[in-house]
DNA sequence: TGAGTTTATGTCGATAAAGATATAATTTGA
DNA sequence: TCAAATTATATCTTTATCGACATAAACTCA
């Protein structure tokens, strides 16, 4: 579970999210209609894209994203962080 | 916690914070440098901001991002769901 | 009903994403 | 070491975000 904190940040994960899926830029991007370009610039926290383009990306690395409030992590067996 | 599946739903996940924390559209935007009218194209899923523009919003509403495969819910007590 | 608040829409200029494409730089493996 | 694969940059055009307003629409409440 990776805490995404900012564009950079989401790119590592995008990026590690890809590898552990054995994809190579161009074939991620294919999967999502982008070019290898761009994908390789949202990786590297460049590009500071869309939305749609990042929904799409996780879509296509089978991945999900959760907001929620600082601190509602699974660790915080308390409940009074607030 | 909220699985945020497209703009639309990030845009009404974003506007439930919204409101929990008692602030309105004008107010959220003051905290993050935007203004009123695009926090209120951003919560209707009809502008599809770009990732920096989210990520202020959800600092400004004390809300961080996760990102996971998934299936890695919290409820998933087991963990051979892959 | 009507004023005040809140939210939704509209326009315009500036900036940046994204598609397409090419090519340099880097990494990998024989 | 060298070729192939992978990733990083570059340029050009199109399109959309975003800030700045302005204003309409909807909602609240006395």
């Amino acid at each position: 579970m990776q805490i995404a904190t900012s564009p950079k940040v989401l790119g590592q994960i995008l990026k590690s999210f890809r590898l552990q899926k054995g994809l190579n830029q161009h074939q991620a991007g294919e999967l999502v209609g982008l070019t290898q370009a761009m994908v390789s610039r949202i990786e590297r926290g460049e590009s500071n894209a869309r939305i749609d383009t990042l929904f799409r990306l996780l879509a296509a690395l089978g991945m999900e994203m959760i907001v929620q409030s600082k601190g509602t992590g699974r660790d915080s067996s308390d409940g009074e962080k607030w």
